[in-house]
DNA sequence: GTGGTCTAGACCACG
DNA sequence: GTGGTCTAGACCACT
């Protein structure tokens, strides 16, 4: 079940992205696994079918899932679509913002970073 | 010496708040040290004033910094001007962020806990 | 300047994506190039703006151009984005589409390698 | 024997008219051979007979393939049922479909041309 | 003025 | 019924 919530501040089909990403690593969703459609998912997030949609063509173009026209959308097999620098890059951007933005929020390394990990390990680890 | 790059996906005036976030949180910036002004700041990163403007406000607001008229701004004393509650949901909000954005990278989430943690220990822990 | 014809099989935004990677590719769009705005190029092409946007935002995913908001849409460095794999995938795709596409028109072998090295060349070799 | 792919861009219907096509202007399927059955290939393909009788209509249209009522679907003896303008047209748009596919991939022109040329001469000329 | 997001609603292509 | 495309128009964020 995805949710979505107007306090964050990612725009919602960024937020929609993001959790079918993790359903995807951590393996609740698994290829060959059919998505909700368009429509549905739009209407239990109660957004327009747009922004679903706009998340789902993302989540194509980044070859996470594949939709078959007429049928509905569909987890795609894993494939290695970036290169190395590419993941590096991406990998050092996503920790540069988060040091940015909990670096003066007060919390210890240890306990942000236990927190990461259990949060990490609870979802990709759960996986294997 | 701060530096924005367009590369980066967040805002400008983000990038200059994450920055000296994470200079004050690892103690480059100490309390009572004076940042370069609005104008000057923006010259050197050759953006609008506007731009840097925001950016102090914002941490002005966060109480991380504070402006002395006529004379300039200042780090603050180390205060929590945020509750909580605050604190908790924006560490929520950055942890969804960032699992959000590395969850299909493909990389181990020893090696992702690992990379976070050797920046956050370099900069909060050499501080204290 | 780009244009758009409604007699091409591709949709519009596809068109605008495709006329700008060969703009690209072919250094008439170098890194630093400022593109045509949204609003301007909707204009010019008689488009919707939501179109153009969208082309504008595919080719950003792709790496090769960044918007910086309330400036522009500027040519990015170059950078390796996709898996070695992943560049031949797409390159044996392409090949595949094309035989399919040509394979009854009755043209002679050579001449149809002739007609696309003549515009591979006039496009990537000028460049360099 | 065709293949479908649920990876492919191109919708089923058109997978199927282009390995039909390969398979013609290859000789692999000669003037007067038997096709399949509309109801057989989509048994044998797992897709619907409607998409298959859509790839034959088009086909059929095309000149390439022809129906005997009550006996089968033949492919048809060579001849030019596309205008000259509409066959340089296709090619003219399968030329500049491939070239916005493969601009920005980051291959050299010569080994682009290379691999098109084999798939070609492979194809084509064997069969004269 | 720039791009980004979202909605509403229409139409088409696909299966 | 499914996803894909396009339009029109609104509102917001950024500079």
């Amino acid at each position: 079940m995805i949710t979505v919530t107007t306090g964050d501040s990612r725009p919602i089909f960024r937020q929609i992205i993001d959790a079918i990403r993790v359903k995807i690593a951590g393996g609740e969703l698994a290829p060959g696994d059919k998505l909700p459609s368009v429509r549905s998912l739009a209407m239990q997030l109660t957004v327009n079918t747009n922004t679903v949609a706009k998340a789902y063509a993302e989540l194509t173009a980044e070859g996470l899932i594949e939709s078959r026209a007429g049928v509905g959308v569909f987890v795609s097999p894993p494939r290695r679509r970036l290169s190395d620098e590419e993941r590096e890059r991406r990998l050092a951007e996503a920790v540069d913002h988060f040091v940015g933005a909990v670096a003066t929020l007060g919390f210890e390394p240890e306990d942000i970073v236990a927190r990461l990990s259990a949060v990490l390990d609870d979802l990709l680890v759960h996986h294997r």
